[in-house]
DNA sequence: GTGAGCGCTGTAATCGATTACATATAGCTT
DNA sequence: AAGCTATATGTAATCGATTACAGCGCTCAC
C-alpha cells in the first residue's frame, strides 16, 4: 500500500483532531490514528515501540496519521498493559529543608531524558510511613524509589522485602546501616576527618563538634570518624565538647551559647552542617567573639551561602547535586535491567573536599588559655 | 447470605495471598477479592467508592476478603477507566533553588490528606516546556498543575488554552501578567512599601534598590512599587540606585562592589531577596563598612537564616509554606468541581510582614555625606 | 393477585494500549 | 510446482477497575 492511498482520509480527520483557535480539543486514540493510517492499531503501536518490524511505508503513514490527528499516547493505558506505572517516588524527610533541594535538582536532572516520572512525598510527618510507599508500589502508581531518609527501623525494612519491594529502593545521601540497600553518598568519613585535621595541623587541640540529630547515620559517621581520628593523635577529650544539634541554624546558636558558657573552651569547632555553622558563628559573634581569631570554625556540606558568609567558611564541599543525579542513574539502571538478576549490595561514596576560607586560622595563644 | 458462609474460602485463600516471611507476594485484584467474598467484581468495586448502596452483611463480607487477600486497589486500571490520574505537577523553575522548598513542603501537605500524587518538573533547561507540560495532560498522567514558574510567553499559555488545559493550572509565588490564572502570591507591592517606608522612617532619603532578574514579574512590581513610593514622598533620583540582581547570592556580592563603587552612596539598600542582602553584606563588610551604621539593608523573604545572620537580617516576611498550601486547596477545589463552572480569574494575595532586626537603623549623619 | 416501586446485586461493556498467535505474501530451494 | 522461511500485518485477548443496565425478590396499594 502507498502512503498516499492510505492517507486519503486525512483532510477530514484533521478537522475532528486537530485544534483550531478555541476549538475544543478531542485527544485521538490509537484506533483513530489506526483508522487514518489504514492500519490495524497493533502496527500503530509497533511503529511506536517495534519500529524495525515495520515497512517503509508503513511507517510513514503511521507517522503523517499521528501528525494529522494529533494523536499522544494514553500512558495509564499503557501503564496498565505493560504493568510499569514508568514513575519513581523520592521520600525526602523535610521537603521544607533546604538541603534537599540540590539533590532534588539532580534526581529531576537524572530522570529528565529517561520516560520516567518523578513524585515526591515528605516523609517527616506521615505514621506508617513505609506502608503508604509499599501501597504506591502495589496500586501500580511507581516503580521505584530514591530515599534521602535514612529514618528507617528494621521492622519497616522488613516490611519492604516481605511486599518484595526492597530492591527497587536505592538510597542517597543517607542510608540506613545493616540494611542491604544501594546507596549513593558522600565520604562523610574522610570529611570528617578532613576537617578534624584541617583545625589540628592549625595548630588546635581543643577540637569541639556540633552534631547532627541523635540516631542519624550522618551524626554517627562523622562524630565516630572525629572521635577515632583524635584518638589516634592522642588529643584532649572532654565530653562536653560534643554538643548535639540537629543540623539547624538554630541547634548552632543553641551550641553557640553552650560554648560561651564553658570553663574549658575548645578552640575550635566543627560542625555537622553549614548552617548550624552559621548559628554557631552568629551567636559567638554575637557575644563579641571574633571567628576566626577566638574559635575557628568548620561546617560541612558548602552551601552557596557558605562562600559569602561573613567571614566565608571554611567547610566540606559535598556534591549534592551529583549525588542526585547518579541515584536517579542506579534507579533507572535496576528498573531497567532483567529482574532475574540480584542486585549486589553497594554503596557508592562520592569523594568530598576540604574548601579553606575565612572561618578557620591558626590557633592563637591568647585563645589556647582556659577561661 | 450470611457473611460466615461468604466467607467460607478465606483459608485457602490466605495462603495464597497473604505475606509469609520471604514467601513471593502476589498482588490479589479484585477478582479475587470477589471471589473470596462470594459477590461480583461489581460489588466490591461498590463497596470501596458507594458504600451506602450495599447491605451490611456484603459490605463486611468484603471487607473481610479485603483483609484476607491484602487487596490493593490498582490506581493504574482505575484512572484509565474513571480518566482521571488523581495526580498533579509541580512545575518549577529551578528546584535547586532553596527558596522554593518551603513551597513545595507546603504544596506536598496540602495534597497529602487527598487522593493526589504530586509530581515535579524543573522546567529551567527544559524546551518547549509547554509542551512537555501539554503532553501530561494529554496523556493522562496528570489532572492539573500548579506553576511556581512566571516566565512563560504569551504564545506558550495560547497553547495552554487550545489543548484546553488552561483551567487546571494555578499559578503559587510567581504568575503571568494580563494572563487569567488563579494564582496565590504574597503581597509584594505592600512588601516593598512596608520596606521603603521603614527605610524612610529611619531617616534615609538614598535609598538603592538590587532587584530580581529583569522579565520577572516579582521584579517588575517590587520595583516599580518602590519608584512609586519614592516619588510619592519626592525623594531623590539615581539610576544608578536601581542595581540588576537575580536573587542570588553572588549577585548581591555583586551590587555591592557596585555601590562601593559610586559616588553618590545611599545609605540604605532595599534587596529583593534575603540571599542577594546576605551578599551584598558580605560585600560591604569585607570592603570595612558597617551594617547598619554605614549602610542599612533590608532583605525579602525571610528564610530561615535571616534571623541568625550577622547582623540579623531585617526583611520582609512571605508566607511560602502557606502559599504552597494555598495553591494546593485551591487546584484541589478547580479540580473537584463540575467542570460546567468556569473558574473567576482570581488572585489570591497573602499578607506579608516587615521584619524588623538588625541590619537596619536610623540614619547616622556620617553617612548621610556626599564621597 | 397483580403491577409498581424500591433496594440490592450481577452481567458485561468499557477505558486505551500491548502482544501472542494467526495469517498472508514474497522469495527461495529443490 | 510444492514446500519452506522470513517478513509484515491483522485479530483478539488482556491489563484491573468502573458503571450502565438488567434482573431479582420484597413490599405495598388497590
Amino acid at each position: 500500500m502507498l502512503s498516499s492511498q492510505i492517507n486519503s482520509a486525512n483532510h477530514e480527520i484533521e478537522a475532528t483532531f486537530k485544534t483550531t483557535g478555541k476549538m475544543k480539543h478531542k485527544t485521538a486514540k490509537i484506533q483513530d490514528v489506526a483508522r487514518v493510517a489504514g492500519v490495524s492499531t497493533a502496527t500503530v503501536s509497533r511503529a511506536l515501540s517495534n519500529p524495525q518490524k515495520l515497512s517503509e511505508a508503513t511507517l510513514k503513514a503511521v507517522s503523517d496519521a499521528i501528525s494529522a490527528t494529533g494523536y499522544r499516547i494514553n500512558k495509564t493505558a499503557q501503564s496498565l498493559r505493560r504493568q510499569k506505572a514508568n514513575a519513581i517516588l523520592v521520600c525526602v524527610p523535610n521537603l521544607g529543608n533546604p538541603f534537599f533541594s540540590q539533590i532534588l535538582s539532580g534526581i529531576s536532572k537524572g530522570f529528565s531524558s529517561t520516560k520516567y516520572s518523578v513524585l515526591i512525598t515528605d516523609s517527616q510527618h506521615l505514621d506508617e510511613k513505609e506502608m503508604r510507599i509499599i501501597d504506591s508500589f502495589s496500586d501500580g502508581t511507581i516503580d521505584g524509589m530514591i530515599c534521602l531518609d535514612g529514618n528507617f527501623k528494621s521492622n519497616q525494612l522488613d516490611k519492604f522485602s516481605a511486599f518484595n519491594v526492597d530492591d527497587k529502593i536505592v538510597f542517597a545521601c543517607e542510608w540506613v546501616d545493616n540494611a542491604n540497600y544501594p546507596s549513593i553518598r558522600s565520604d562523610n568519613e574522610k570529611g570528617a576527618k578532613l576537617a578534624f585535621r584541617h583545625l589540628y595541623d592549625l595548630g588546635h587541640r581543643k577540637i569541639a563538634h556540633v552534631t547532627g540529630p541523635e540516631n542519624n547515620v550522618l551524626t554517627l559517621i562523622r562524630r565516630d570518624s572525629l572521635n577515632h581520628e583524635r584518638e589516634r593523635l592522642g588529643l584532649p577529650f572532654n565530653p562536653e565538647w560534643i554538643i548535639r544539634g540537629d543540623f539547624s541554624v538554630a541547634s548552632g546558636v543553641e551550641a553557640g551559647h553552650r560554648i560561651l558558657d564553658m570553663k574549658d573552651r575548645p578552640t575550635a569547632v566543627f560542625c555537622a552542617s553549614d548552617e548550624v555553622a552559621f548559628g554557631l558563628i552568629s551567636a559567638l559573634t554575637s557575644a563579641g567573639l571574633n571567628v576566626p581569631k577566638d574559635i575557628s570554625v568548620v561546617g560541612f556540606d558548602d552551601i552557596s551561602l557558605a562562600d559569602n558568609f561573613v567571614p566565608a567558611l571554611t567547610t566540606i564541599r559535598q556534591n549534592r547535586k551529583f549525588i542526585g543525579l547518579r541515584a536517579a542513574e542506579k534507579l533507572s539502571e535496576i528498573l531497567e535491567q532483567n529482574k532475574e538478576q540480584k542486585n549486589p549490595y553497594s554503596a557508592e561514596i562520592v569523594d568530598v573536599e576540604l574548601i579553606v576560607r575565612a572561618s578557620t586560622s591558626r590557633i592563637h595563644v591568647s585563645s589556647s588559655n582556659t577561661y
